[in-house]
This record gives structure tokens, sequence and C-alpha cells, in this order.
DNA sequence: TCATTTATGGAACGACCGATACAAAAATGG
DNA sequence: CCATTTTTGTATCGGTCGTTCCATAAATGA
């Protein structure tokens, strides 16, 4: 049983290489030479061991997706209330404003917006990725309600909806350039609407 | 003083048309075919009225920013109260969940995130036409305050960008295919916030 | 009608796109 | 050391990109 020559690269920091790219660009102007020098790997290399251009955006948006929601998990796990957690994570957002990594974005609302409803598979997993956001925010909601910081009675599938809907404007705000003052204000407002 | 031969097309249809292209497919994507091919003249035509690509697209962006605002001036004019009106634009934009016409979202909208902070003009003009958007929010925020729907120590200017966020934000949930149900119940909880 | 001016159609440009083909290099197990 | 397997670098593919150029068509004012 030979085994022929190992691979120079590690799949998983070429793949995280891919991620950068994709985000810092987009799906469609991030294109295979951007991909190979940021990925340091040629093109046989690349078309290798991810496929294609399509399949190396899946992988990475899968990465993007489970590295953000496992951060965000293990964050509302760590708080000492859910209701913590969201004011933490919104507030934080909005003291973005300005910076390069607000510029960037988050690279699932980015997809989302770029590719639509185009309805291929990048479409797809972009829109499931968005859903993946909602799901996690439902559970914030339903532990701060828990946690009397949400009354009850209270629909949290639609504050779900409502807190994504907030955090896709927010970084809408913050890549046209909004300043400080402008999402911060913003986005105690939309706290507000989840206690109300 | 001679004159020569006129143009066999109308300026204003075929910029009319590159906005739609620019509305369906982005800048970047918007191929010279595409744009030709929509407004219906010829390459030389094209270059010879409107210069580049660049120029045209700022060109769409501006017929759409005006067209956009102005409509909406008039709507807001017309309508019995400042709050019937944010509720009405909200609520609508909410019940075209599913439709093509929520895939396209706004031309405004999608430059900014597709554009981001790249710092060339057309980057520019999208955040100067989101700056648009919450000056006119802003105007209706002043009217309701006016009218009595929303209390006069409240900032009308947080209110604003509270607004454009939502907007923002409803427009992403609308291209990634979000369903009527959610959106409908994230703008009542939007709107909510206004009042409060 | 005619000289002039302008628009038009289409060919062509160089650059880049994503993807493939193929030969050379490298590391393996035996 | 060798035969085998796999990676790697590079040349190249057909296609498309935005843009320019030029010959031709068309409409003008005189």
């Amino acid at each position: 049983m030979t085994r022929g020559r190992p691979i120079a690269f590690s799949p998983d920091e070429a793949a995280s290489a891919a991620m950068q790219v994709f985000w810092a660009r987009g799906y469609d102007s991030a294109s295979t030479r951007d991909l190979l020098e940021a990925m340091r790997l040629s093109r046989s290399s690349l078309y290798q061991a991810f496929g294609n251009k399509e399949q190396l955006f899946l992988e990475a948006l899968r990465r993007y997706r489970e590295s953000l929601i496992g951060r965000l998990e293990r964050r509302l796990a760590a708080a000492p209330s859910a209701m913590t957690f969201l004011e933490g994570l919104f507030r934080e957002t909005a003291g973005e404003a300005g910076s390069e990594r607000a510029a960037m974005g988050c690279l699932i609302f980015n997809s989302a917006s770029e590719l639509g409803q185009r309805g291929d598979a990048p479409s797809q997993h972009a829109h499931r990725s968005m859903a993946a956001i909602t799901a996690l925010f439902h559970r914030a909601v339903v532990r701060a309600q828990a946690e009397g910081d949400i009354a009850p009675e209270r629909d949290p599938g639609a504050l779900a909806g409502y807190l994504t809907m907030g955090m896709a404007g927010l970084r809408t705000l913050l890549k046209s350039g909004a300043d400080g003052e402008q999402t911060r204000q913003a986005v105690e407002l939309l706290l507000d609407g989840l206690r109300r």
C-alpha cells in the first residue's frame, strides 16, 4: 500500500485564507488569482484539494458560519445573562464604526446580499446561514425570557427575526461608513425594542 | 452652423434601462453586454453618450435615488400623517416577501453593501444615497413629532438612523428569501420602537 | 445637391476570468 | 534503490471583460 507524496500545505489554513478573501472581496469579485496568492498554493493544488471556486466558497462559508455561531454560542453560555450577551454583541458591533473590520462586514450578510435569490448552491447556503443566526438569537431570547429580562408572552420567533434584521441593517450601516454616534444610537433603540 | 446626425435613442430611456440592469445584477456583475442589450444601443453610442461603465452607473444611481426619494417625498406629503406613511412603507415592503421585487432589493442598499468602503466614486455615491434616505426618515420623524405620534423629547436623528438600519435589514431579509410571516413580525416590532 | 458633422455598427484590443492538461518533481512503501 | 503514487508548476484553453478604433451610414445647414 503506497501512499505517494503528501501535500505540502495545511488544508485548514488554506481554507481559512480563502475565507478571508471571500469575506473581504465577495464571491464573484474574488478571483482565483487572489485566492491562490492568499492560500499560497498552486492552481493544481487548489483544484485538486477543493474542486472548484464554488465548492471552495461553500467550504469557506461553512467554516465562517461554524466559527461565528460557535463563538457566539460560547459567549452566550459564558454571559451572566442572555440579555447582557445581546446588549454586548450589538453595542460592540456598533462600536466598530469607521474601522477596517466594519468595512468587511459579515460574510453571511454580505453573501446574502450579493447572491440574493440566485438559486444556486452558494445562494442557498447563504440563506441557511442567515437562518442559523436567527436560530442563535432565538435561543438567546428564550433564555432571556427564562431569566425574566424579556416578558414571557412575547413571541421569541418574532424577536429573533427582529434581531437578525437589526444586525443585518447595522452591518449595512457600518459598511456604508456610518459614524459611531449614529450606529450606537440606532442600536440602543433596537435594544429598547427587546425589553419594551 | 451645421448640427450633424441626431441620436436615434432617448438618453432618458437608455439611462433608465441601465438602472434596471444595475439594480438587478449589481455594479460589478452587470456586464456591458447586459447593458447594451437592455439599453438597445451600440457600444459606440453607449461610450459616446455616457463615458464609461462607472459614469453610467453613477447616472443610474442618481436617477434611482432621485426617483425613490421623490416618490417617498410625495407619498409622505400626501399621507394623512407621517406615522401612517412610515407604517405603510415598512408594512408594504415586508409584504413583498417571496416576490421577484423582493429579490431585487433596493439599488442603494445593494450598492452600499457591494461597494462598501472601496473609496471610489460609486462607493461614495452609494454612501451619500444612504444619507439621503436617512434625511427623508428624519423629516418624517420630525413631522410625526409635530403631529403628536412620536414624543417630542425623542431624538429625531437617532430615530432616523434606527429606521434606515431597519429598512436595510429588512431588505437583506427579503433578499435572502425570508417569508412574509417573519418580515411582517419584525417590522411590527420595529414600528413599536418608533412610538414606545 | 453637397460638404460637414455626428451617430452607428462591428471588428479588434489587451487583460483577466475559471478551469484543464501535462510533464516534472517529490515522497512514499517495499 | 526502485516502482508507484501524488503533488506541484506552468502552459494553455475558450470565453468574457471594459474599452478603443475606424469605416460607414445618416442627417444636417447651406
